[in-house]
DNA sequence: GTGTTTCAGGCAGCTTTGACGGAA
DNA sequence: CTTCCGTCTTTGCTGCCTGAAACA
């Protein structure tokens, strides 16, 4: 909005304190809208349109509180002036401001300041919540630090897939499992009821830290883990893995990404961290806290007791050097029992007793004879449920007991005993949950976690498993970042994915990495590494397999969802340029409404816009739609011509499908000719859009080489620039027959050498001019100098001067005189820039006995300057 | 109490082919 | 005289997003 004359000071400052009253009074959190209405005094102030809108709003509510700022800003706006009602937007009208009315109004605010006047009702506006819309530039940043997070986190999720290689931990694991498990390494296809035990094992040896060890590696952290029989959620799904890998078995360590929201505001609301802990509030109100936050997860609803470990007190000692002794001490307090005496026994005590008991057994187990390891290891196949929880009433109680949270982080193996081609399974040591994937989505649903990305590592690189674990995909796609840059980052990812083995890693240490008394990590070491071929297959029909997924997901049960559902598509939700084509097959019914499947919908578009993806219309094909415009604009317009264009056909968009449409077919360039248009040009949308033998020369300046040499051309419409309220070509170099392209660039570059050389030699001749009026206006200086240069006549010298002054100036060269006197030349550098340049090719000598320097430009002129 | 649907309001973004005057 | 270049001025419709209310 500019203003019609700011002829007068006052005017503006008046604009300035209204501006700045609305500005304050439409702030979030500001006391609702108060009017500015004093009538009597209104006289000409401007609002701009929008505050105008929520100025009228405001008025309803006329209730609050005013301030005495506020009354200083009105007084102000008074003051001034102000229309309420009846104000032009553009228009700036004249009104007298008075020369003191700053002042007077700051003393007035001074007294009033304190001053607080308040009213009896709550103003409307106060209650209508400030929406937060987020604009372009947020959109953009959340996308930014959306991207950024996801690498962090992929980062990340490789350390830890690193390190569940490496061959101490491995070894380390492998040298505390019981020899009877061990043998799952022989077997020659796995299958779930193989690894349950070992997850038992985990869980009856291992319990959950709160909080993670900070400022170590993640392998550091890791091996103390191992030693303390302890860890964060992502040590012990890395422990499992890193077991896995040391048994020879295909593992991969597999973490949700719970990264910052794709939508600016989003995260607000969506906070993992909080939305986790309102989930435990409301949720585990009276539970015993047993099990760390971040790591609780219901495992399987029908066993779910709620105990939960009180932060603090799980929270444990140094590990003690006796394994016995430290695995007692150490599971005390994971009950948060070690120091209680008052005699009372809870159902968290019970599970505790229970816990050591476990942790007692397992660790005996290392030490009993085969015989009995054997009828353990049957006992334990047979309590072992097929996908469901492996705890069974013990092993609850070893980590700790189960409650809705997310899960973060798991493993997944690879049986090749299940299904008929193997299986990948789902493997979490926290919640003790065995090829339970399909919970994973309820309980990170119930915790309020996305499943927006799931990824699996392995051998360095990372894979999107997100379809395995989340039926509902339309739920969260939206919420993922565009596919084309997920799947750009994950590629080279993916291949190091594939391409791994799971004992691989060890394999290739094997040879120059031997630590001592490392029986278990020679016999890993031995048979690592079986075949990799197989794991292209494993891969691909994995891909297959998540394919399918994506290509069976069921209906959504609501609505809203078939909006931009990627595969189903209901008729109400189509948009106005979409059109079902062909209209079948019905896939469901959802409310009466027929589904249809997302790639019957069709998106529609003009003629025109066709002609940017270089397509056009086929003959005698007919619009499927007609959409009927309402430009005002244009109606203006047809009316100005004075024909009276018939409205319909005017203002009415004919659409096309994709299917109507065939390759553009321009006519061919012939004879030197470009085909044109009927404006006279060539509309470059893409390369698809130049005629055959034509070729789009993206130069300024360019189209006057061609016309020099008379050759054809056509300027090159790349697109339009909406200026001025209206839609103006935006033009890029030409086109021109190919066989003109090079003439054309030779002449261009030519010229350009021309150009510069042209350039070059004005730019000499002015520095030499400059030269030559410095030093002329110099040699004045100096001659006047020692003519008049006695003090008496110093009067006489300044008229001079001042005379000197008036012809350099019409000798276009600066006065170097500013402070009386007559300056010497390393002064009036200085001080004029313009002079500045000529001097930059110059060699400056001084002579030490006679204190002058002589400066010398290229040009061969110098100058002896003085020194002051 | 929770989830879904509908509706309204507001904003972002797409729309898409001069006229004129001064300088070179 | 012609050509080039910069400036002028700042739309209006549509779809998407959001919150609120109604409803199941």
């Amino acid at each position: 909005m500019k203003p019609k004359s700011e002829s007068k000071d006052g005017k503006l400052a008046v604009r300035e304190a209204v501006n700045k009253f609305l500005e304050r009074r439409n702030a979030p959190g500001s006391q609702g809208k108060k009017k500015l209405d004093d009538t009597n005094n209104a006289q000409n102030c401007d609002f701009p349109k929008r505050d105008k809108g929520k100025y009228e709003k405001g008025k309803q509510a006329a209730e609050g509180k005013l301030t005495g700022k506020d009354l200083e800003e009105r007084e102000c706006g008074r003051s001034a002036g102000c229309d309420d009602d009846e104000m032009n937007d553009s228009d700036w009208e004249d009104c007298p401001v008075p020369s003191h009315d700053d002042t007077a109004v700051d003393a007035y605010a001074d007294e009033t300041r304190d001053l607080t006047i308040e009213f009896d009702r709550v103003p409307e506006t106060k209650r209508q919540k400030n929406v937060y819309r987020a604009t372009a530039e947020d959109k953009e940043r959340a996308e930014l630090v959306h991207k950024v997070h996801l690498l962090c986190l992929l980062a990340r999720g490789r350390i830890v897939d690193n390190a569940c290689n490496d061959l101490l931990i491995q070894a380390s694991l492998l040298s505390l499992l019981p020899s009877y498990l061990s043998k799952v390494s022989n077997l020659e296809s796995v299958t779930v009821r193989d690894i349950a035990p070992l997850l038992r094992w985990v869980r009856g040896n291992f319990s959950v830290r709160c909080t993670p060890s900070s400022e170590k590696s993640f392998r550091t952290s890791l091996a103390f883990a191992i030693e303390s029989r302890k860890g964060t959620a992502e040590e012990l799904g890395a422990l499992v893995v890193a077991l896995l890998r040391a048994l020879n078995l295909t593992a991969r360590f597999v973490s949700i990404l719970d990264v910052a929201s794709l939508k600016p505001g989003a995260d607000k609301d969506e906070s993992p961290g909080r939305n986790r802990a309102k989930t435990k509030q409301s949720i585990f109100r009276n539970s015993t806290l047993m099990v760390p936050k971040q790591q609780t997860i219901s495992s399987s609803p029908n066993k779910s007791s709620s105990h939960i470990k009180n932060k603090s007190i799980c929270e444990t000692s140094e590990p003690q050097h006796d394994p016995l002794q430290e695995k007692m001490v150490n599971s005390s307090c994971e009950a948060g029992m070690s120091t209680k005496s008052d005699g009372t026994r809870r159902k968290g005590d019970v599970e505790f007793e229970m816990q050591l008991a476990m942790a007692l057994t397992a660790t005996a187990d290392n030490q009993q004879s085969p015989k009995v390891n054997e009828k353990k290891k049957r006992r334990e196949m047979t309590n072992t449920s097929y996908g469901l929880s492996v705890s069974d009433q013990v092993m609850s109680t070893a980590i700790g007991s189960k409650k809705v949270e997310s899960p973060l982080c798991w493993a997944e193996v690879y049986c090749s005993g299940e299904n008929m081609d193997g299986k990948w399974v789902h493997l979490d040591p926290v919640n003790g949950m065995i090829d339970a994937e399909q919970t994973v989505e309820a309980a990170a649903a119930a915790s309020k976690t996305l499943l927006r990305y799931v990824v699996a590592f392995a051998g360095g690189g990372a894979k999107d498993v997100t379809r395995r674990y989340c039926i509902k995909w339309h739920t969260i796609s939206s919420k993922r970042v565009s596919s084309l840059w997920w799947d750009m980052v994950l590629a080279p990812l993916r291949e190091l994915e594939s391409a791994t083995v799971g004992g691989s890693a060890l394999s290739k240490h094997r040879e120059g990495y031997a630590p001592r008394n490392s029986s278990s990590l020679n016999h890993v070491a031995n048979k690592a590494c079986s075949s990799s071929s197989s794991f292209g297959i494993r891969s691909a029909l994995e891909d297959m397999e998540l394919a399918t997924r994506a290509l069976t997901e069921p209906l959504p049960t609501n609505q809203q969802a078939y909006k931009s559902h990627e595969l189903y598509a209901i008729e109400k939700w189509l948009h106005k340029n979409q059109i079902l084509h062909p209209k079948g097959p019905v896939v469901g019914f959802f409310s009466g409404h027929p589904v249809y499947p997302r790639t019957c919908v069709q998106t529609l578009r003009t003629k025109q816009r066709w002609l940017h993806d270089g397509l056009q219309l086929k003959a005698n094909e007919v619009p499927v739609k007609i959409l009927k415009r309402n430009s005002k604009l244009k109606k203006v317009k047809d009316s100005g011509d004075g024909d009276k264009v018939i409205e319909e056909g005017s203002q009415c968009m004919e659409l096309y499908g994709k299917w109507q449409m065939e390759p553009l077919c321009l006519p061919h360039a012939v004879n030197g000719i470009v085909p044109k248009n009927e404006r006279g040009q060539v509309d470059v949308w893409s390369e698809k859009c130049l005629p055959p033998g034509t070729v789009h020369i993206r130069i300024p300046r360019i189209h006057s080489v061609a016309k020099r040499f008379g050759i054809d051309y056509a300027p090159a419409m790349v697109g339009f620039e909406y200026r001025s309220g209206r839609a103006n070509p935006v033009y890029e170099g030409i086109v021109v027959c190919t066989e003109f392209k090079d003439t054309i660039l030779e002449a261009y570059a030519e010229e350009q050498e021309k150009r510069e050389e042209e350039e070059r030699r004005r730019n000499e001749a002015e520095a030499a001019s400059r030269w030559y009026q410095l030093l002329l206006s110099i040699l004045t200086r100096e001659s006047l100098k020692n003519r008049y240069a006695d003090n008496s006549k110093e009067v006489e010298t300044r008229s001079l001067v001042a005379k000197t002054e008036t012809v350099a100036k019409a000798e276009n060269v600066k006065s170097p005189t500013k402070q009386g006197g007559v300056k010497r030349g390393r002064e009036s550098r200085s001080e004029d820039e313009s002079h500045e340049h000529v001097f930059l090719d110059e060699q400056e000598t001084f002579d030490e006995e006679t204190s002058v320097k002589t400066k010398r430009c290229k040009c061969g002129f110098s100058v002896q300057v003085e020194q002051m």
